[in-house]
DNA sequence: GTATGACCTCAAGTACACTTGAGGTCAAAT
DNA sequence: ATTTGACCTCAAGTGTACTTGAGGTCATAC
């Protein structure tokens, strides 16, 4: 157990590119979901004489920027677009990840600024006491992280 | 189309309850998805003689605090948690909107805080030029939002 | 040289959150 | 009275994000 992960470290040196037990151990993710992001070409393994895959160092980066997504509820087609100029078969240049940053950067701004905008409002509504449908912009999310298809009709003053 | 809502405010008083038509035109929620909400448990209706839904008019609020908490990536069985005290089948009181209210806070304040300290972790990434693994909280989630399993291990500097 | 564990592929299964469709009922309008 | 649109139930299908299992290969250890 702990002694798959000593052999990791004495086993392949530091350039060495990892298998996807490794991976999967430095990274907390299954092997079956690193089949799954290499079939989806968010990571990209070469493979050994045996058909054995390999990953670049690199990739670790990758698939913690994927699990940190995951734990923000984003899906994986847009990680998929946060990843767009990153390149996946060689190691990325400082540049190459300097753009993601800030791709990743404006995409968390928005979701925090959604966030903020409802705890605002949910404040409101506890402050008047009833959570009211009259002034709750929380309700009415046209204006608050952009409606896909029809949105809801603004609620009226009876329904509060 | 537009007279149908027309026809909704002609016909009924502000005291009737809503038939699911109006419900999914004032919520933007598709009737086959309130139908699943009620399979759910997280919203109720009465019946007319002719077995058709009716519902009363604080179930729109219920039903827009479900968009809320999809917008955000809330899971339905989190939204039944913050459901838990407010009651299902009368007209929830001040005091039930109320806890309601500060549950949702909560929940919406760990987000925020969550993407806030990776908000800042990135820039650190940026100011690093380079998403380093050496510094990057990024990617050890452990200390970000709490890992739900085996985690990830801490990576090594020449994986950088 | 054979056993053991890590790996391979491919197909099928799972969980969530719904949508779609079939077949039938209800209610308002003509 | 019958048509039309809104509604009903129940079963099956969809998309996302994987996991599980079967059947087989690879690599290291003894």
């Amino acid at each position: 157990m702990s002694s798959d992960a000593a052999a990791d470290r004495a086993v392949h040196g530091p350039d060495e590119p990892l298998t996807i037990g490794e991976m999967s151990r430095r990274t907390g993710v299954a092997p079956s979901a690193l089949h799954f992001y290499e079939s989806l070409g968010l990571i990209a393994s070469t493979r050994t004489a045996g058909n054995q895959r390999r990953y670049a160092r690199h990739m670790l980066r990758r698939v913690s920027l994927i699990t940190v997504a995951k734990r923000l509820g984003i899906p994986l087609s847009d990680v998929q677009d946060a990843f767009a100029d990153v390149p996946l078969t060689q190691t990325p240049s400082h540049d190459d990840w300097q753009r993601a940053s800030r791709r990743w950067k404006r995409e968390l701004e928005k979701r925090r600024e959604g966030i903020e905008r409802l705890e605002r409002e949910l404040t409101g509504c506890i402050g008047c006491g009833c959570l009211s449908m009259k002034a709750c912009g929380l309700l009415n999310p046209d204006d608050a992280l952009g409606s896909q298809g029809a949105g809801p009709q603004r609620l009226r003053d009876e329904d509060a």
